[in-house]
DNA sequence: CGCGTTTGACCCGCGC
DNA sequence: GCGCGGGTCAAACGCG
């Protein structure tokens, strides 16, 4: 029988909603309900039985016989109890796998607006901050901009123009996309103080008028403005990686230094959706794919597109919004309060010489882009980076340095994880109907299992993602906030809509002490037929939301990570977080 | 025939 | 100003 997972220890929290309390109480209803079932049935068999053997005392072999088959169908009723209670716990780890994927989600939106805030509040038109400018850029997947356009349109201290307006009002148009907003000096004026809020690439004017001569104004307004993008290292044996998205081909370049063609695609899924991605093999290694994406998509996501776009874009946004904060000099890194968000999820950060090793293809060549590589390959970085965010070497950007975030922790992918994950995610092969919606299959499954294996000695105990994540709570307001608001949001009974994704949730306002419960249709019936997608989807943080009885004047959370023997969370608990949390329910 | 890929040419930015 | 390299275009080609 499956294993539920253990409710979390007391963190004295005054009240605690927990995942784990409600399936608990389910599971515990459903096998109250069974057990009595089948005393019952134990009860009319015995009965049966009693009455067979006085009705025929004379014929014991016959009563034996008799004995043995009631035995047996007992035996077989028993089985068939099991075989429903199986399914139904099946059941219920699926929803629990859908929980994940919804909070992650939400999750990433709420850190990504938190961050899109607070730089509104903070961006103070100095000429120092303008100077900063070049790294004030937020990717907002998964969400609709139109919350980053109220932001933008509350900075009131913020100089706009019309252009700034324009792009708003088209952006407004866009779903679930990459969305990059940055403040940038006006290229075509060389007055530090002439801000714009822009999105897209640099792209010169030659290039703006060629996209104009298609008559799409708007789309070619995009086009002028810087892009963030996101480069993506996994394993994968297949050409591409599959995201989720549709790509189409449009050109292939041997690049100096790599032997191996970089190959650039578009996006299809919308005939105008501007997002591009570049692939390559990492020069050293080439079963390592280096997958870099920029823009932002005009159209809905799949779900699985979703989940990826939505985790590559919360790193950049939370490294970006953090280097916001900081840096006076753009080309050292220095620790904000990004930093413990991403430790938090075990990001390790890379130093310079260690994504050196990888051929980085926008490292050296378009200094105009930041770059934030997600690294689903390396091993987790040793201890001291964790928190020590190696500051010598990114020499290779100096407007926008680029970094490393490691999602390949064992912490969060689990082997068991992986199988119940793919059981849900990939269990069906891929139809292929365009390139670069390759099907990584199995083998690249086995891969990332492997992968998983090799590294699982280096995993960190379960301890220290606590500790990680205590002081990234304890120390950043921003994730306090963003839990908060992701409680409030669930405790608050708000339906919300993802409509882009497909995910829907209806989460009926529960009482206190009572269960709380989230139904919504399943998002992964497409989802994930990928390595990386399942990889991301098997990424999150899950956050459970207890309630308890406890007499403390706090409320607190409790983190959950995947149970490495189920997949499912188990909780931990922080101590630590009483005396910060802003959490109250009152 | 339509769609996607391939591939050589071209454009442009950047560094020297 | 020139050359290099990244990025893009578009005709040719292949495949179903």
């Amino acid at each position: 029988m499956l294993k539920m997972p253990t409710p979390s220890c007391a963190v004295g929290l005054e009240e605690k909603i927990s995942f784990e309390s409600v399936f608990a109480h389910q599971i515990s209803s459903q096998d109250q309900a069974a057990a009595r079932h089948e005393v019952q049935t134990r009860k009319e068999l015995h009965e049966v039985m009693s009455n067979l053997n006085q009705s025929s005392p004379g014929c014991k072999n016959w009563g034996n016989h008799g004995k043995e088959d009631i035995e047996l169908e007992s035996a077989k009723a028993e089985m068939g109890e099991v075989k429903e209670e199986n399914e139904r716990l099946k059941m219920m780890l699926e929803k629990i796998e859908k929980d994940y994927q919804y909070l992650q989600l939400s999750f990433f939106d709420i850190i990504k607006q938190e961050a899109a805030s607070k730089r509104c509040t903070e961006s103070a038109p100095s000429h120092e901050q303008i100077e900063e400018s070049h790294e004030l850029v937020t990717l907002c997947l998964g969400r609709s901009p139109r919350e980053l356009k109220r932001d933008e349109k509350g900075c009131n201290n913020r100089p706009c123009n019309s252009k700034t307006i324009k792009d708003l009002e088209w952006k407004d148009n866009l779903n679930l996309g990459w969305e990059s907003t940055e403040l940038a000096s006006d290229p075509s004026s060389k007055e530090p103080n002439k801000q714009i809020v822009v999105a897209g690439d640099t792209r010169p004017p030659s290039k703006t008028l060629k996209t104009m001569r298609n008559g799409d104004d708007e789309i070619s307004q995009q086009t002028h403005v810087k892009r963030a993008r996101v480069s993506v290292r996994a394993r994968c044996d297949t050409p591409t990686m599959n995201d989720g998205c549709q790509w189409r081909k449009y050109g292939q370049k041997i690049s100096k230094g790599n032997p191996c063609p970089r190959a650039y695609y578009r996006c299809t899924v919308a005939p105008e959706c501007p997002v591009k991605k570049k692939v390559q093999r990492c020069v050293e290694d080439t079963s390592i794919l280096i997958t870099t994406y920029e823009g932002t998509h005009n159209h809905p996501l799949s779900t699985s597109a979703t989940a990826m776009a939505s985790t590559t874009s919360a790193a950049a946004s939370m490294l970006l919004s953090g280097s916001s904060i900081s840096e006076p000099g753009l080309g050292s890194m220095t620790t904000t309060i990004a930093d413990p968000i991403l430790n938090a999820f075990n990001l390790n950060l890379l130093d310079n010489s260690r994504a050196k090793r990888f051929y980085l293809p926008n490292s050296s060549s378009t200094p105009l882009f930041p770059t934030v590589t997600l690294d689903l390959n390396a091993s987790p970085s040793p201890p001291h980076t964790l928190f020590n965010r190696s500051s010598s070497s990114f020499v290779s950007n100096p407007k926008f340095p680029s970094r490393s975030l490691s999602f390949s922790s064992s912490e969060l992918v689990t082997p068991t994880g992986w199988g119940s994950g793919y059981r849900g995610y990939t269990a069906e092969p891929y139809n292929q109907t365009h390139t670069g919606f390759l099907n990584p299959g199995k083998q690249s499954q086995e891969h990332f299992y492997q992968s998983y294996l090799e590294k699982n000695h280096l995993a960190s105990s379960q301890e220290s993602l606590t500790e990680t994540l205590t002081k990234a709570i304890a120390s950043d307001p921003t994730f306090r906030s963003a839990i908060a608001s992701t409680i409030s949001s669930m405790v608050g009974g708000g339906a919300t809509h993802d409509n882009q994704g497909g995910v829907e949730r209806l989460c009926q306002k529960p009482k206190w002490g009572e269960s709380v419960q989230a139904v919504y249709p399943d998002p992964s019936a497409q989802n994930g037929k990928a390595c990386a997608t399942s990889y991301f989807n098997r990424f999150s943080l899950p956050l459970s939301v207890s309630k308890s009885t406890s007499a403390s004047s706090t409320t607190g959370i409790t983190m959950h990570r995947p149970d490495p023997n189920l997949g499912i969370p188990t909780q931990t608990e922080h101590d630590h977080f009483r005396k910060t949390s802003p959490f109250h329910t009152s």
